[in-house]
DNA sequence: TCCCTTATAGTCAAACGGATTATAATTGGA
DNA sequence: TCCAATTATAATCCGTTTGACTATAAGGGA
């Protein structure tokens, strides 16, 4: 834990941004943190800060997980925090409805960064960014002028396993992360990138786990392999990754969501928030699987569906399957009324 | 969960808080909130902006959950971020050891509030808090003059359910509950109030979950059962739950560690942060139990201990047990670099 | 010594989870 | 028309996990 504190703050610094929602620190960063920051209170006057609305909004089409971006680059809609606006959750809906005419469902925040002494019209000033991940479906776009959807796998071409392990995996990424690991002169620093790489990866037959998205873009941003729009490094070497940059720091948002959601999915029936009014169990499958980035057994996934009650039948049924019809069904909101279902891990004694 | 949301929103404002860790919201409340936020981007300046940063500081001791705090008053250690602030963390590090003179360990992000229109000399501003958890040993207090640490059950005592269910919960909440349910006209509105109360505190023969403490706040904060210091709040009716108030919102941001930090122990070992260097399996679960606020049973917890293998024996042995002498064991560090433990629950397909 | 306390090791049955097989119902083409 | 391909749906099997419980060991104190 310790070093891996160390290790993520090196990461992070890197990116112009010392707090970062992946694993925490501990005392291996304490002292050199606590350092000179010992101020009276009073002494403080407030600094110039602004504060960021920033929305990783997603929506699944044709079996594909999609990010909505704006303008040419690749951006996620955000805004400053205003006066007018009424909570940062209704801030942060107003800006993403006027840049891209999407009204917004279900809303939740991921986290919020510091940017680092960001220079502001000639005086220093600090910038918050407040993130937040929003479900959604793609129908509900009234079609606004500069925005699309993409594939959020252009940004993270490593993540997506439905096809079994991507080749650039093994192929480039593999070598490139051992080559940044044997980079470093001391040797149990070596090891421990390695140890690192492998554990987020599912290297030397370690088992993938796709809720590792953010350590995984920490990583690969650490080792050089990525370079992200506008940003000062000097990466241009030709050993980046092939995959999709954004601006500033939106891939590190986006994979913070990714891997939010990927984790949500597990203990809270948020699916459905991405899902149309009635759909096959399959349809219900595929969803589930392009955001897990995995596929699932076709007769555990239906077990577990039925027997958490999670949806019910509309009595209609979709002819347009292929094969035999599928019957349709809808979510049972009376589900969210019941006890909610919480992971339970501890062997608690009942009664 | 449409019907929640809109709770969840109304309580929350009531906090004059519009933001919350609570359930998400979603279409239901989506019409009222994004009304009156259009804006041009650029039209739109920096206004006047405060950051506070806010310590929820947890401690076992005794075998009782503490949480750190300052002044006579029940406050949470806290202060402005400011520009010499090198990262969010490092300013919360620095306010929590001037204000306490305690080092903080591990630190995690918990939540980051908007405060409403707050009248700042003369002028609206707005105030945002970005909140904290904190895992800490009390032993390292080095003795502050005025800070504290003080069992969160003091509270929230109806939390603790280690000596069964705590009388005062079907003796005063439950009828308080009911009461403020029937209060209300519409009846559907009152079968929902009554409803969310049965789940969130398990009546009607429904499971305890230890994970739902900010819903449970935010339920009798919402039926006015309880009162914060300097809230200009009315309820100085006799209605009042025993429980002890604290500044602010302080209160609510605990109940969120709490359930962060309830949650969190089932799939992350974060309970080690705040055990000794070695310890007995028993000092070890009855520190999951104060933070869980039940009882778990002793073989299965040992039997999951070891099959993680999250702790090694020291060799040595502890005599002040009171009956058999407890071997000691200390946490494996290694096992933050192997496999990361996180809840899998969907029937993905191996191989 | 007896009794109390706590530690530690084991058992047992039910529930869960992953994998597989079997059967049903449709479409499209030979 | 009949077969092949495709998808839906039901059922089974079995090893693992989990909750509850029992039994034995090892100390202190009256």
């Amino acid at each position: 834990m310790a070093m891996r504190g160390v290790d993520v703050q090196v990461a992070a610094s890197k990116l112009n941004r010392l707090s970062h929602p992946g694993l925490p620190t501990t005392f291996a960063t304490m002292d050199k943190q606590t350092k000179g920051t010992r101020k009276d209170r009073a002494a403080v006057k407030a600094d110039e800060v602004t504060v960021d609305l920033i929305a990783f909004v997603v929506a699944v089409n044709d079996n594909e997980p999609c990010v909505l971006t704006i303008g040419q680059a690749d951006t996620l809609p955000s805004g400053p925090f205003a006066l007018e606006h009424r909570s940062l959750q209704s801030g942060l809906r107003g800006w993403v409805e006027q840049q891209t005419g999407h009204p917004l469902g279900y809303i939740e925040q991921l986290y919020t960064f510091a940017d680092r002494d960001r220079i502001g019209s000639g005086r220093r000033q600090r910038a918050i960014s407040i993130s937040y991940l929003a479900l959604t479906r793609k129908e509900q776009a009234s079609g606004s002028p500069k925005c699309g959807w993409r594939s959020w796998y252009e940004y993270f071409p490593w993540e997506d396993h439905r096809s079994g392990t991507p080749p650039m995996l093994l192929d480039v990424l593999r070598p490139r992360l051992i080559e940044w690991a044997n980079s470093v002169g001391d040797a149990a620093m070596r090891r421990e990138r390695r140890q690192r790489a492998a554990m987020a990866f599912g290297f030397d037959d370690r088992h993938w786990n796709e809720e590792l998205t953010l350590q995984r873009y920490e990583l690969v941003y650490e080792a050089g392999l990525v370079q992200e729009a506008g940003s000062g490094r000097d990466t241009t070497r030709a050993s980046l990754v092939p995959s999709k940059p954004m601006v500033a720091d939106h891939r590190r948002i986006v994979a913070t969501g990714i891997a939010r959601l990927r984790s949500k999915i597990k203990y809270r029936p948020v699916v459905f928030e991405l899902m149309p009014q009635s759909f096959t169990l399959l349809q219900l499958q595929r969803t589930v699987e392009a955001l897990a980035g995995r596929l699932i057994n076709k007769p555990n996934f239906r077990r577990l569906i039925e027997q958490q009650e999670l949806v019910e039948e509309t009595g209609e049924t979709s002819v347009d399957t292929g094969g035999r019809p599928a019957r349709l069904y809808r979510f049972r909101h009376a589900v969210l009324d019941e006890t909610p279902i919480v992971g339970t891990k501890l062997p608690v004694a009942r009664g």
